[in-house]
DNA sequence: GGGAAAAATGTTATCGATAACATCACTTCC
DNA sequence: GGAAGTGATGTTATCGATAACATTTTTCCC
């Protein structure tokens, strides 16, 4: 379809989107102004305005957020978020809750999984870091020497969520897992339970879970019990694993009246078992789980467990992280308590 | 701390980290073979790579890959990733199975959730495109005219996921969910039921799950069977959604003997109703649900759903788009079937 | 050992937006 | 009426990495 001798270039090649510059040509203007009404920044007459913007949607302009982070470093809106795992109830609403807060602010948010490896979390900020990120939201407890020194280098607001941080790097919101651990076992103890047994599947001393389990134990044993038992399945704290870890657990350790699920998907899977088999809850044994899952909302009974204010954490940490760039200031250390829920399940 | 007369820049100043530039100078060589040495691309001398690798290491160097995006469009690792939301089981599976395949593979990417509005996946995409991304994996199935347009302009392979769009923009991978629910009438019809249901909570057509619910009544007409009743609840499809919508659509209509849920999670509190209420599945009235969500493994009766392959779709579709990326052919439309399983409450 | 090919490295222009500064056209006010 | 101010817009340098091309060094073979 194309006529020798027509010249090639009435519009700037579709292949590549309108360019600040085009819009400026069309619209008669320098670049600057198209900056300055693309950006709501600075004066711009109101009829210079319209004429720019009739450009912008005529020619389908799409700013260039590369060239503009490039340009001026500190114009980047772009948050880095490192959470456990994407594929989880809790952390789920955690993200949810950091993304609204963060896109109404006009923020973007890059989003990464650790699977409790702190070598991977590393790897991540070390691609994130490489987009110039305003700043970063993390979850890992624990960080690589390497990501702390990348961390303290890159001089960008960050939070520490989730897992209270007493000394941290920035900026710690969250909850004490230890102590919400030895709060249970107190819990438990006050109930009078005494062979009380651990079900759970992590097993890396960097994993929050293990922290709680760690509280737990040092709890009962503090009151000079012992934890009887614990069964740690290398799987995802899922349902079924709870329900075949009780199983086990079970079958290995006998006369339990005790049992502390690492979650409360686990709880409710350990329940199911319970069920299956004709074991009563809580008369022959008790069951408590933690995170506040609302699915345990339907079960039979309401489930002993401790409450965890997931979108609270996550839109103070966004809301912290966007005021530390503002400048304004922020509480080094912020404690979201978690609360427990005594329930019916022990 | 600073006493006059000393040279302000001995090292290049810490607050910015170091460039390209800096690192060549320390090492002594150009910015180029830098810049090769960092990307393993060209060749350099082992010695040359050494020195470099080491001036890297003590500056701290963290390349800029905003720099780098901006110098060459066609280096963009950056994807976007657009779901409905981030809470929700399925999702989060399809999720993580996308960023696992395109992390390993040297992309970064950039999450959205829509919330089943195309609104905001249109103002998600814009966004997006202002970062001008390597690709991207909606969900959506429909898009505003203007989320269309910047689409096309944009030129960038994309696949359409989860649903199948047999005329997609570009690619599209995933399962037909109206046959899906179809395919449940039927399986409910073969198994006597004619008095049935449906619970859920999506309202939109532009939602999936209502596009399962039509396909459902629509097998259900097609063989004389009307829809005896239908529980759509302004809420999150969750368990407890699932308990109170069959416990309003019972009260509101009798002699049902199935139920149609529009996903596994309310399935399970539908039964949890059932169970709590003495109606016995599934003799009294039958249960099915939709997602082959794992949680259903601990259940007394296995449940009556289907099984969709969601990390199948995930790694597919972020597969084909990496394809798509270096210009390997890719078949336009990818079917990849839910399979309907039996299980034992229908 | 000389010349061609291959390997290693360097030079220059460039991407698109923005900060900082410069200029111009109007008001306003004494 | 002219100086001072203010609002609107333009000019120039710049960010850091890379493609494309240019140059230098090394290798290898007859």
């Amino acid at each position: 379809m194309s006529v020798p001798g027509t010249p090639p270039d009435h519009e700037p090649d579709t292949k590549k989107g309108a360019s600040l510059a085009e819009v400026a040509k069309a619209a008669g203007v320098s670049r600057m102004t198209v900056s300055r009404v693309m950006r709501n920044e600075g004066r711009v007459a109101d009829e210079t305005r319209r004429r720019v913007l009739a450009e912008v949607e005529r020619l389908g302009y799409v700013p260039n957020r590369i060239a503009a982070a490039f340009s001026a470093d500190r114009a980047s809106t772009l948050v880095g978020v490192c959470i456990p795992r994407l594929t989880s109830a809790l952390f789920g609403e955690l993200l949810e809750s950091i993304d609204r807060a963060l896109s109404r602010l006009g923020f973007q948010t890059m989003i990464g999984a650790h699977e409790d490896d702190p070598a991977a979390e590393a790897a991540w900020l070390r691609e994130l870091l490489a987009w110039r990120p305003a700043g970063v939201l993390l979850t890992g407890r624990v960080h690589t020497p390497g990501a702390t020194d990348m961390l303290r280098a890159a001089t960008i607001p960050m939070v520490e969520m989730w897992d209270l941080n007493t000394t941290p790097l920035d900026v710690s919101i969250g909850l004490n897992h230890y102590d919400s651990g030895a709060e249970m076992a107190r819990f438990m103890l006050s109930r009078g339970r005494r062979r009380i047994g651990y079900v759970g599947t992590a097993r890396s001393p960097q994993t929050l879970a293990v922290k709680r389990a760690s509280g737990f134990s040092d709890a009962l044993r503090g009151a000079g019990v012992a934890l009887q038992g614990s069964e740690c399945l290398n799987d995802g704290a899922s349902f079924y694993a709870g329900y075949y870890g009780m199983e086990t657990l079970l079958n290995r350790v006998t006369n339990l009246d005790a049992i502390y699920c690492q979650n409360d998907e686990m709880a409710i899977g350990s329940l199911a078992y319970c069920s299956a088999r004709g074991v009563r809850v809580p008369d022959d044994i008790g069951v408590a789980g933690w995170g506040g899952y609302q699915a345990a909302a339907i079960l039979p009974r309401l489930l002993t467990t401790t409450a965890v204010p997931t979108r609270r954490i996550g839109k103070l940490s966004a809301e912290a992280l966007v005021a530390r760039l503002r400048g304004e200031p922020v509480a080094d250390v912020q404690l979201v308590p978690a609360v427990l829920r005594p329930g019916a399940t022990v």
